[in-house]
DNA sequence: TTGTATGCGTTATCAC
DNA sequence: GTGATAACGCATACAA
C-alpha cells in the first residue's frame, strides 16, 4: 500500500533529497521527511539529550552564515554590523551554544593549556611553585596541565613526550636531574616553547630560579653577625644544580668570612625529615665539638635538623643555631620559627610565564634574589634592642 | 646554464609548480619538481622547520592511503596484514610522526583531560588530594587540568563554566561552599561527567569523602580513654559541611560519653595558624577552667591551639591534650607531633577517579573510614605498657 | 557588511 | 585487506 506509485515516477525523485532521506523513492517528495521530523520531535518521551548547539545551529536559527556568527561570537566583531552581531549574540544565549575549545583548538593550532612537569608534587616546595604558576596563568586565561614525574626520570620523559605532542601551547618544567633530565628537557624544548623553573640542565633553554649563592650569602652573613664561627652543611642528595650551587657557594663564602666548614661537616641526605634528623645524630656522635650552626639546604632538612637537635637537649637557638632554604609554609609553623631564605616564588613562576608566552624575551638563566626571613631558629643580633 | 631550455618549454613550466606536481605537463615529468625540491632541501640555510608531519605524510611515503596508515599506528591494526602495519610503522618513526591530540579529540570527542577544581590549592590539604587525584589519573594515562578557585564561589564558578564547554572528559569539584556552590555545580554536572570529593553540596553528584561521624567518634572515644572530661572544639568558619556534620557529630559523641562540651566552647575560626592561636586565647581568658582537651577540626587548627597553649606554658599533652583532624603531612612534623584521623586521601581519591570513569557505578555519597594516628599531642594510654 | 568554501588532522563508515 | 571519503566544529581568505 505504502508503495502503491507507478514505478516510473520514483526514478529522479530521489535525487534532491539523496543525502537526509536517501531512496526513499516515493512521490510525496518532502513528506515523509516532515512527518519523520515532526513525529520525533513530538511523540518522544525521551529525556531530549538536545544534541549541544554548533555554530551553525546558531546560524541557522539566527538566519545568518556560519561566518558571519563565528564574527559575531569571536574577535571579528568589528567588522559587522552591530545589530548583527547583539542579534546573533542573543541567539547564541538563548540556545545556550558554547565554542568548542577543541574545535576551536584545532583550527587555531593552540590550546590554551600550559603543561607542567614537577620532580615531586608531595614535595611542598614544588606543591608551592605549582600554586604560583597556577595563579599566572589564571590571570592570563591559560590552564594548567599538571603531571608529576614522581622523581623519575623515565617517568619524566614519559611525561614530556606526551606533552609536547601537541597537548599544551608552552612547557614549564622543574627537571628531576641535573643531567639525566637533558635528553627529554631537549627534546620537548624542540617541540613546544619550553621554560625550566626552579632548575634547569645545561641546555639552551630558558630558566628562572632563586639566586642561590646570594640567598647562601645572606645566610651566612646572618650566621656570622650572631657569632657563629663553625657550622655544618646539610644537603640532599640527588644531584640537582641547586644544591651543587649551594654547596659550592657555602664553602666560598664562609672561608672569605673565616667561618670553618670542614669537608665531614658537609653531609647529604634524602629529602626525609627523618633522615636528615639522622645525619645529625652522626654529625653529633662523631666529633665530640658541636658546630655553632647547621645550614641546611631547605627547610625540611632544617626540620629534621631541629628536630634531632632538640631530641638531644641540645637547644636551638641558644646552642645551635639552624637556618633553612625556600621557607615554605612551614618553616613559620614549627616551633621554633625557622630562620630561612624566601624564595619568591611568585616573582619566578610570573619571570616564566612570561617568558613563555612571549612577553619578556630574556633569555639564558635568570636568578632572582630571594630575601632573609629571621625567625626563631636563629638568635637576635648581639647589640640589637631588647637583646 | 641551468636554464638551458628552449623558451617554448618553459611557458607551461611553471604552471606545473603550482601545486606540487600534479600537471607538470612537459616532456620533463618530474623534472621541475625535483630540482626544486632537491634545491630547497640542499641549499637552504634557514633552520628548516620541518612542518611536523601529519598522518597523511606517513601513508604518502609509506605508500598507503591514510585509512590504512591510521589503522596500522591506531586500534585497526588487526585488521590489516601484520606487515604493512609494520612497514607503516617504520615509517612513522623514520618521520618522527606523533599523532595531533587534538584533531584526535575533535575525531573521538574525547580529550583524556580530567579537571580538577579546588577551593584552596595554597592549603596543604587539598595539595595532598591534588596529588592523589593525579596519581590516580595518570595510572589512567588521563591527564589533569588543576584549577584553584581561591575560596571565591564567583571563580569557582568561571572555572567550572571553562571546563564543562568541553576541554574535559570528566570534572572533580571540591566545591567551595555548602550551599553556594550549588548552581554552578549543577550546571557543570549537566554537561560532563562530575564527582565532588571532600565535600559535596546537596545535589545529585556523586560524592566521595572521609566518613566524619566516625571519625570524630574515634578521636573522642580516644580521649575519652586518655581521661577527658571536659572538651572544646575548634572550627573553621565558611560553612562547608564536612565541619557542620563533624560539629553535630562531636555534640552528639560527646554527649554520649558524658564529656562537657559547652556551646561556648564551640569555636569557629578562619582557616589560618594564627586565628587559630588568638580563638584558643579567648577560650582560656574567658573562662578560669581549662578544657582537658582542644578537638580540632584540622590539622592546621591543631597547629595553632598547640602554640598558642605552649606560648602560655600549658604543657600539650600533659595539662590539655590537642587532636586534629586530616593527617596532613606537617602533623607528623610538629612538635609535639600530632595525634588526628588519618584521611585515606588515595583511597577517596581512587574511588572518585573510578565513578568519574565508569568503572564504579555507585552513586549517592560515599564515606570512607579514616583511621586514628596516635602521636604525641596526646598522652599514653593509661595502663598501657611502659606508662 | 555578509556569504561561500576550504582546511585544521584524525578516525570510522562504507565500498571495493 | 585496503582505499576513498565523510564527518568532528570552527575560523578565515576570498568573493560578492
Amino acid at each position: 500500500m505504502e508503495n502503491g506509485h507507478p514505478p516510473g515516477a520514483s526514478t529522479d525523485g530521489d535525487e534532491g533529497t539523496s543525502p537526509p532521506t536517501v531512496l526513499s523513492g516515493t512521490g510525496e517528495i518532502g513528506e515523509p521527511v516532515r512527518t519523520a521530523q515532526g513525529a520525533t520531535y513530538t511523540r518522544t518521551m525521551t529525556p531530549e539529550p538536545t544534541p549541544r548547539p554548533r555554530l551553525v545551529d546558531v546560524a541557522r536559527e539566527a538566519g545568518v552564515s556560519v561566518a558571519t556568527a563565528s564574527r559575531a561570537l569571536g574577535k571579528g566583531s568589528e567588522l559587522i554590523r552591530a545589530d548583527t552581531r547583539d542579534h546573533v549574540r542573543q541567539v547564541a544565549r538563548r540556545l545556550g551554544y558554547r565554542v568548542n575549545p577543541v574545535a576551536r583548538s584545532l583550527r587555531l593550532s593552540t590550546t590554551g593549556h600550559i603543561g607542567m612537569v614537577v620532580p615531586s608534587i608531595g614535595n611542598p616546595f614544588f606543591m608551592e611553585l605549582v600554586a604560583q604558576v597556577e595563579h599566572c596563568l589564571a590571570e592570563r586565561g591559560l590552564n594548567l596541565l599538571l603531571a608529576d614525574a614522581r622523581m623519575s626520570v623515565a617517568h619524566e620523559d614519559h611525561l614530556l613526550r606526551s606533552l609536547e605532542s601537541g597537548a599544551v601551547d608552552g612547557l614549564v618544567v622543574a627537571p628531576c636531574h641535573e643531567t639525566y633530565s637533558t635528553p627529554a628537557l631537549e627534546r620537548a624544548a624542540a617541540h613546544v616553547p619550553t621554560v625550566q623553573l626552579d632548575r634547569g640542565v645545561q641546555l639552551d633553554v630558558p630558566m628562572v630560579g632563586v639566586d642561590d649563592p646570594h640567598g647562601i650569602r645572606t645566610l651566612l652573613d646572618h650566621l656570622a653577625e650572631r657569632g657563629v664561627e663553625r657550622i655544618a652543611l646539610l644537603s640532599n642528595t640527588g644531584s640537582n644544580v641547586s644544591s651543587v650551587t649551594r654547596v659550592r657557594a657555602a664553602r666560598a663564602v664562609a672561608e672569605e668570612l673565616g667561618m670553618r666548614l670542614d669537608p665531614d661537616d658537609i653531609i647529604e641526605c634524602s629529602f626525609s625529615v627523618d633522615e636528615a634528623g639522622a645525619a645529625v645524630n652522626r654529625v653529633l656522635d662523631r666529633s665530640g665539638a658541636v658546630p655553632d650552626a647547621f645550614l641546611c639546604l631547605n627547610d625540611l632538612l632544617a626540620i629534621g635538623a631541629i628536630t634531632a637537635l632538640r631530641g638531644r637537649g641540645i637547644a636551638v637557638p641558644e646552642r645551635v643555631q639552624v637556618t633553612g632554604f625556600d621557607d615554605i609554609q612551614f618553616a613559620a609553623l614549627m616551633r621554633p620559627t625557622i630562620t630561612t631564605l624566601h624564595q619568591p616564588l611568585d616573582a619566578i613562576a610570573d619571570r616564566g610565564v612570561s617568558i613563555l608566552m612571549g612577553d619578556d624575551d630574556s633569555t639564558g638563566r635568570i636568578h632572582i634574589e630571594g630575601t632573609l626571613v629571621e625567625r626563631e631558629s636563629t638568635r637576635r643580633r648581639p647589640g640589637a634592642v631588647g637583646e
